[in-house]
RNA sequence: GACCCCUUCGUCUAGUGGCCUAGGACAACGGCCUCUCACGCCGUAAACACGGGUUCGAGUCCCGUAGGGGUCGCCA
């Protein structure tokens, strides 16, 4: 409570409109992690009527690809949280970086250190050795430039104080004090001249007037230091709010076969975006017992202090289960399109005109069916079947004898069907099955199969309405 | 190892000292509905990591223990 008070103040008394981002290195994909931290980012910033923007980390250029620019950024746009300007590359940052750094350098608060990787080794490995944490000792730090190893270039370090504690007022993690002497003289530019992570992060971050940085709390240590780069840069150090980490099922780092897939395989798997939102949302954040949660309530209901502390696990059970929901909450003609693509990438298919037809009219009865879009596909798939129909072998093992003498009966009790209507349809079988004295399941069940290819169906009688008189007798047919 | 963080049903969470014989959701199980499978509805089982304090009273505050996570790069 303490610290959250402390942070509207600050945001009050400075009368600063919020501005979040979300900065992701392009390394790899859009993971899920990356996406609940944008999407808290964007939260944020919309529920306090601020910005919210992108910033690609593409400092080390070794590990940066455009594929995984593309990656990003694609996904970001399907979820609905681009930024709300062009999104900022950091690697084109890199001559104002050096200049900050070098003007530290001048004003005494940064130095030159010219260690080699061998001796800075060393010096961790004694660290540990002694049970300390591995920090550099700061042997640059006063010396003597006059000292310089000849053809050693030098990097840049951070003086950072060498007593006291640095607190940070953590809107999620709350009050968190460190103790100095466990904050090193960090490198702000590189032997080569270019920037580390460290500090393109702190000078971006004042550049673009960032006033809240929310990202993941494997970044809680790296505050320390990068308040200590602000107060040396004489900024103002903004807000910060370190989510915990997503785990996977059992409890561990999310590994590739839970949630580390990029978010564009969930959009492959049939997921829709809202739905990965909502989940993502209700992963480390709460709100009472609400479930369902589109986006424009999300803003409305979000902030910070509703975050949690702890990590949580990824639960795929749950996203099917919210998945479900928006799927029969989204409106068919939306996601009759998208069933449309997916089907037409499978082989058995005849997608003319009537089936298309038939896919659409099917679609509402499909759903209830659905987790997601494949099994949409799967379950609509058989309107467009071609014939003679595959059957799965629960289908084929219905198909005894006696049903296909049942089928031949119907086949020839639908020619008197003049309204081709399910009302009629639902009358003619149940007529059939009661002058045949079986179960109206004895009909049902065969009569499914035929149509359908599966045991398992939208109820029959919509089946064979949308199927229309002439494919599904055509059908029933086929397997007399 | 050092530093930092975390710990309520299997999972996500509600809970901010009395409203908690701990609520909701997913999953599980049972039932209803029913032409199948679902959807929907009803119900069952299921948790405050452990130990000490503080207090009239603790899931809620403090300390310790255990367990888990993160960080310790001229990566981000």
């Amino acid at each position: 409570m303490e610290a959250i008070l402390y942070n509207l103040t600050w945001n009050k008394i400075t009368n600063m409109t919020v501005v979040t981002r979300f900065a992701p290195s392009p390394t790899g994909f859009l993971h899920i992690g990356g996406a609940r931290t944008a999407l808290f980012n964007y939260l944020f910033a919309r529920h306090h009527g601020g910005k919210y923007l992108l910033r690609i980390e593409d400092t080390d250029r070794a590990r940066s690809t455009q594929e995984a620019v593309d990656a990003i950024l694609d996904g970001l746009a399907w979820l609905d949280l681009s930024g709300d300007e062009p999104p900022v590359f950091q690697h084109a940052g890199m001559e104002r970086h050096a200049a900050v750094a070098r003007e530290l350098v001048t004003r005494g608060r940064a130095y030159l250190c010219y260690c080699s990787p061998e001796e800075l080794e060393a010096m961790r490995a004694e660290a540990r050795a002694q049970g300390r944490t591995a920090l550099y000792d700061g042997r640059w730090r006063d010396r003597d430039p006059g000292e310089a190893p000849a053809g050693v270039a030098p990097v840049v370090r951070l003086k950072t104080p060498l007593e006291g504690e640095t607190v940070i007022d953590d809107l999620v993690q709350g009050r968190v004090t460190v103790q100095n002497s466990q904050i090193d003289d960090f490198i702000l530019l590189r032997a080569d001249g270019t920037p580390t992570y460290m500090h393109a992060v702190v000078v971006d971050d004042c550049d673009m007037g960032i006033t809240h940085v929310i990202r993941g709390d494997d970044h809680l240590n790296n505050a320390f230091r990068q308040a200590q780069l602000f107060k040396a840069m004489d900024r103002p150090v903004p807000a910060f709010a370190h989510i915990p980490l997503i785990h996977g099922q059992d409890g561990a780092k999310l590994s590739k076969r839970h949630g580390a897939l990029g978010v564009e395989a969930y959009q492959e798997m049939g997921y829709l975006a809202e739905a990965l939102c909502n989940y993502l949302l209700r992963l480390g954040w709460g709100h009472g017992d609400d479930e369902i949660i589109p986006r424009a309530q999300a803003i409305e209901w979000f902030d910070l202090d509703g975050v949690g502390r702890a990590p949580s696990r990824f639960d795929m059970a749950k996203l099917d289960n919210l998945n479900g929901h928006y799927l029969r909450e989204t409106p068919d003609a939306d996601i009759a399109d998208l069933v449309m693509a997916r089907l037409e990438t499978r082989p058995g298919l005849v997608l003319d005109g009537a089936a298309r037809e038939r896919v659409r009219k099917g679609l509402p009865g499909v759903k209830a069916r659905a987790k997601t879009l494949v099994d949409l596909a799967d379950g609509a798939a058989f309107y467009a079947a071609a014939r003679p129909l595959a059957m799965n072998d629960k289908a084929a093992a219905l198909l005894t004898p006696e049903a296909r003498g049942l089928m031949q009966s119907l086949a020839e009790n639908l020619q008197t069907v003049t309204e081709w209507t399910e009302e009629a349809l639902d009358a003619a079988v149940r007529g059939l099955a009661e002058k045949s004295q079986v179960k109206l399941g004895a009909v049902a069940q065969p009569l499914r199969a035929a149509l359908t290819g599966s045991n398992a169906s939208p109820g029959i009688f919509e089946v064979m309405a949308i199927l229309g008189r002439e494919e599904a007798l055509a059908r029933i047919k086929d397997i007399c």
